[in-house]
DNA sequence: TGTTTGTTCGCACAACTTGCAAATTGGCAA
DNA sequence: TTGCCAATTTGCAAGTTGTGCGAACAAACA
């Protein structure tokens, strides 16, 4: 994702104003790899300006997407992620931690699906489902449970 | 996913009784290749079976899913989706009819995160976005819209 | 046929997100 | 600096998907 100053710019040239609650979540955002979803950026934002609302944190994040700054993602739990890095790049999830990393994958650019005849690929998105490097060394196990019970991400192990 | 009869055997090995609730259900699934969602089951089901609730029908699926007879999938449309075919494969999704199709990687469980150190690998999943066959030529187009309007699946094109 | 235990069903409710309308404010022209 | 107007922010209601719960019901089996 840009930078706050250039995400001013680019919302000016959008026609759009800048507004002390926009330029809060630019600043939230900017640098941020923990994949927050909208309720942690609002709780986070709230801290700093007390009385933002919600609903404007949902609506910048869905600006921010739609301008292509920024990248909404949902991983089946239930909730949307964003995710600042609009990268080609693809996500490693820890099954026990939940932790969400960005990961590089080679070659993933050239895998193509069997089985579909004439399907044109636009993307191609790669998940990681696993244990992190944290969670295998149980000593150094993050203390935050995870997984939350939300809906589909019951099942820490989605696949057969 | 097994075939009906099979899966009555299952059922009973498990304790479980085999309501005709649950065999209309197996029925509707077996060979089902459409990835349905548990509305459109149940919208079926109803129509062979009046008066059937659409709990019975999530909690069907979701004994299914836990004995592994069938895959849970969420594509992040907001929805959860099942897949009978629990072997090893992948999807392809249409951004324009938003048809889902199992389809087969080469290599690709030997694909690994760069950028995460010590991440153990349980499982990995591929999804191709694109248009179909079907859709490219606009002549064949399939007549249903799609991709409705629920939470995060407003986007067609998620990624950059 | 009776009993037991698992099921079904409907409704309330939870979690996440969006629609709406009123009040407010940023950006710009004068 | 002032004023105006359209864009924004807010709070609340409502929508969507899925689950908890308890009462009524029925499959399985002696």
């Amino acid at each position: 994702m840009n930078s706050p100053a250039v995400l001013a710019a680019t919302y000016r040239a959008h026609g759009r104003k800048l507004t002390p609650q926009r330029q809060l979540i630019f600043s939230l955002l900017h640098d941020n790899t923990t994949h927050p979803t909208a309720e942690a950026l609002y709780a986070t934002a709230s801290h700093k300006m007390p009385g933002i609302s919600l609903r404007t944190v949902y609506q910048t994040l869905n600006e921010l997407a739609e301008m292509g700054e920024l990248q909404a993602i949902d991983l089946g739990e239930g909730v949307t992620r964003f995710d600042p890095n609009v990268d080609d790049h693809h996500h490693a999830i820890c099954n026990v931690c939940g932790a969400i990393t960005d990961v590089h994958v080679e070659r993933a650019a050239t895998l193509r699906p069997k089985g579909v005849d004439g399907f044109n690929v636009d993307d191609i998105g790669v998940v990681f489902r696993g244990v992190c490097a944290s969670c295998e060394t149980p000593s150094k196990r993050s203390p935050s449970p995870q997984v939350k019970k939300s809906k589909s991400a019951s099942t820490p192990h989605p696949k057969h």
